[in-house]
DNA sequence: TTTAATTGTTCTCTTTATGTGAACAATGAT
DNA sequence: ATCATTGTTCACATAAAGAGAACAATTAAA
């Protein structure tokens, strides 16, 4: 009995389509891979195939066995590889969607470090600000920064980020400087990130929440856009910390309602299919930017 | 070349901690056993073992063969198992940690349900309201209303939770039925869940977060309890869905500000470590679950 | 230090399992 | 109805794995 070659004849079957063009691929004879299969479906105890001459149809077994073999045939050879050069160096495609902005400006330079640790990973991303269909497209796993709403897709969180309010010393010289939420409603004026409603919600010392209304001046869907915009003396952005950081570092902006905004983190995840396998590539590049970035990242303003 | 009685020998051989002891426990001679671990070897291109005559030591690349070894083993028996008894029958101890009402309410029958289709499972339940830690107590899966904090874990959404804000038509009819969210901190009374904030915070129809503090009558840390003293008219229940909607629907309690809280689902999760392979009875469990409840769950009172 | 016991390795021989190819049966297209 | 193609079964050949003995290596006890 050799259930690994029985799997990988059962599954060069299902893809050859017939027991005759699996025995050629397999540089054998038919009577070999017939026997075979018979003798993997007495061991089952379940017919697998249901054949005549001219046609083969999968049963219901034999689908989720088929799917199954699949799974465990690339897991085995993925062991083998991995301990065969033994620094667990990784292989194969990563086809991964991300954010636009955090994705150029802080998952690129991730992607470039694990790629010299695992030269032989090919990355294929896609930066795009859209959820796109992760099962349908074939991504291997999307970076989101937003809670998780689809029960297809499972979860793991890689870092924080935070939103932050800042505008440049002109404009605060300019329009002044708000003190308290309410503050932002007069006399403002603000650049607006598209893809997120008009107005801002913020909540005030006391626990309300504000809405904030005032006058957009830009308005665009690229945060690094808005942030020059910003450093430009242009209006207030409010936006992830991620984005803003250097400038406000730099002290190009200056901070506003730090003691409101810090509570207000949210995460940034790594999302995928819950039905497709982790390959231990995927699994160490999550791995990676949970270490990489961390629960307090390189761009944390507050602290 | 038989990969999967390799790997099967390789453990054998590292739980036995001899090739003599192993070659015993396997039926079979000592010569038989030296040569399948040299063979391994020699294919796998590494040395996983330093042995003497006396003594045997993992390397590092064996301590992750091993490891791996482990896991597939596992697995594929898992695989042989589920087709064998064509009914995809799980078997094993799942070791669950839930929340103390919404286990008891929802998730109990759940596992009743699960438990009639695969009887082999048997479940070790702790109905917990604090957070354990899945990976020091061994837990496979947890079940949590509330958002992923922690990067070790990953999360699927299983179903919806709503919060609803009600109370009986005595208490209505005694303190006035509520218009706005304003309204709740003037004349009214609260039920309290001990282990939530003091204040409810609410939005209101203008988008503003309205902080309720009127007074306490009735503070527990079970849900079930706060809504019977809401039937009995005790005070205002502000809680999730799943605990109210049976007095809701019969008429006991009547819901309060739908249009503001309609809006304000969260959602529950099945969390696990990221580490833990998801055995197939787990992974069974968790869709079941999620296709048990759905994204519109039966206790759902909104739309 | 020597000896004895135990363990791992290597060798040959044997057994078992798997591959081989021909003959046969079954099926569907012409 | 015929024929080409496919799957199955069989006896036989081959290769791979097991068995057991002999040997080498190591360590504990004398």
């Amino acid at each position: 009995m050799n259930q690994l070659e029985d799997m990988q004849t059962f599954v060069r079957i299902v893809e050859a389509g017939s027991i005759t063009r699996a025995s050629e691929q397999l540089n054998t004879v038919k009577s070999a891979i017939s026997r075979r299969l018979a003798e993997l479906e007495k061991r089952l105890g379940v017919t697998l195939l249901t054949r005549t001459t001219r046609s083969q149809t999968l049963t219901d077994s034999g689908l989720s066995y088929y799917q199954q073999c699949l799974r465990i045939i690339e897991d085995l050879a993925e062991v083998e590889a991995s301990i065969k050069d033994k620094h667990c160096s990784f292989a194969g495609t990563i086809k991964i969607s991300v954010p636009f902005s955090f994705g150029l400006k802080h998952l690129a330079p991730a992607f470039r470090q694990f790629n010299q640790a695992h030269p032989n990973v090919l990355f294929n991303v896609d930066f795009n600000d859209r959820k796109v269909d992760l099962i349908e497209e074939g991504y291997d796993l999307a970076i989101r920064i937003s809670t998780l709403a689809d029960s297809t897709l499972i979860a793991r969180k890689i870092t924080s980020v935070s939103p932050v309010l800042c505008a440049s010393p002109a404009y605060l010289k300019q329009y002044g400087e708000p003190k308290t939420a309410e503050d932002l409603n007069q006399g403002h004026v603000r650049l607006r990130y598209n893809l997120m409603p008009e107005a801002w919600q913020l909540v005030s010392d006391s626990g309300k929440t504000v809405v904030v209304k005032s006058p957009v001046v830009v308005s665009a869907n690229n945060g690094n856009y808005l942030c020059e915009e910003a450093i430009a003396g242009r209006g207030l952005m409010f936006g992830p910390d991620f984005i803003c950081y250097e400038a406000i570092r730099a002290g190009q902006l200056k901070l506003l309602l730090c003691e409101q905004l810090r509570n207000q983190t949210t995460n940034a995840y790594a999302v995928y299919p819950h039905t497709r396998h982790l390959s231990q590539r995927v699994r160490g590049l999550v791995d990676f930017l949970a270490d990489y970035f961390g629960e307090k990242p390189y761009w944390g303003i507050y602290s």
